[in-house]
DNA sequence: CACATTCGTCTACACTTGTCATCGTGGTTA
DNA sequence: TAACCACGATGACAAGTGTAGACGAATGTG
C-alpha cells in the first residue's frame, strides 16, 4: 500500500468524486483550489497510476476538440483507501494513545446523526469485551497502563508541560 | 506545525515513554525495534529538534561514562502532538468521509472500557445537535449529500461530458 | 494532406526523508 | 597531562515529493 502526498489526496479526491473525469476537466477542477500548473497535475497523475491508485480507459466519445482524450478513475474505493491509510496512520502512535486520539476526533470530526448511531451502537458491541486498560506498545521497557485517570492528567507531567 | 515522519515518530514515541533520556539510551532504545546505526537516531534527534518537537537539558549528574550527557526531552505532550498531526491528516479527507473514517477506527483501534465510556458521552452530547447529513466539501462543484442515497450517479455523467 | 491542438511522457530541480560516516570538542581516566 | 571516548554537528547520498517546462504522438479541422 503506497502512501498518498498530501497534493496526491487532492487529486484523488476528485476524481472519485467525478468518477470519471479527463485530464482536461480535472486540471480545470484543481485550479479552483490550487494554482498549480497543468504539468504539475499531469505528474500527480501519473505517481498516482504508477502507485496503483488510478487507472485510464480510452473515452470511446471523443469529443469535439478533445483528441484521444482518456478518462482517468480510480481503482479503489475512496472507503478503503481511506481505511487503509487512515490506520496506517494510526499505527505510528502507541496504541495507549489511540483510544484519546480516537476521542479526540470523534470531538471534531464532522459527524450526520447517522454517523452517530453507527459509531454508538458499535461501541455499545465493544464495550462488551472491552480490556479495563491498553497498555503501552512502545516497546521500550516502559510498563505504564495509564489513562485510567479522568483525563490522563495523573501521572502526565507532560501533559500539562503543553507549549 | 512541522509534519513528523515515520522515523521519527520511533524516536519521539521513545522520548515520550522515558520522559528524559540521553542519546546513549535512546540509541539503545530505539536499536530494540530498528536496525538503525547511531548516526541515524542522532540525525532524526537533530531533526527533531530543529522541528521543535525536542529540546535538549544539560543532565547535572554527569554518570560516570558519559561525559557531558544531554538529556532529551519532547517540548509538547504527546497527546497534544497526536491530536494535532491526527487532525491534520484527517484535513485530506473529503468532510462526507471523515464519519464513515471513524466509524472503522472505532472498529479496529484498542479502546479500553473507559475510552469507550469517554466515547459514549460525547457521541450523546453531539447526537442533540448533528446534522442529518454532512455534505462533501471536495469543492469540484459536486453536490452530493449522500452516505444515505446509493447512487449519486445522475447528473456526473453530464458533467463529464461537457469539457 | 498539412496544422494546430491536446494528451501523456520525459526531464528537471529544490526540498524532505531515510540512512549513515566522519569530525571537532570537551569531559574521563590513567 | 596525555590518551580516550561519547556527544552533537556537519556532510552525504538515494529515494520521495512539490512543481513545472519541453517533447513527441495522436487527432479533428481546413
Amino acid at each position: 500500500m503506497d502512501s498518498i502526498s498530501p497534493a496526491e489526496w487532492s487529486v484523488l479526491r476528485i476524481i472519485w468524486t467525478e468518477k470519471h473525469v479527463t485530464a482536461r476537466r480535472l486540471i480545470a477542477l484543481v485550479s479552483s483550489q490550487h494554482a498549480w500548473s497543468a504539468s504539475t497535475v499531469k505528474t500527480l497523475l501519473a505517481r498516482l497510476r504508477t502507485k496503483g491508485y488510478v487507472r485510464t480507459l480510452r473515452s470511446d466519445a471523443t469529443t469535439s476538440q478533445s483528441p484521444r482524450a482518456w478518462v482517468y478513475e480510480a481503482t479503489m474505493s475512496e472507503s478503503s483507501v481511506i481505511n487503509a491509510q487512515t490506520s496506517d496512520f494510526f499505527s505510528h502512535i502507541c496504541a495507549m494513545h489511540q483510544g484519546p486520539a480516537l476521542i479526540h476526533l470523534v470531538q471534531t470530526v464532522p459527524l450526520s446523526q447517522k454517523n452517530i448511531r453507527d459509531l454508538q451502537k458499535i461501541l455499545e458491541k465493544r464495550a462488551a469485551s472491552a480490556p479495563s486498560s491498553v497498555p503501552c506498545d512502545c516497546e521500550c521497557g516502559c510498563a505504564q497502563t495509564a489513562e485510567t485517570g479522568t483525563n490522563e492528567a495523573t501521572q502526565t507531567d507532560e501533559v500539562t508541560s503543553h507549549a
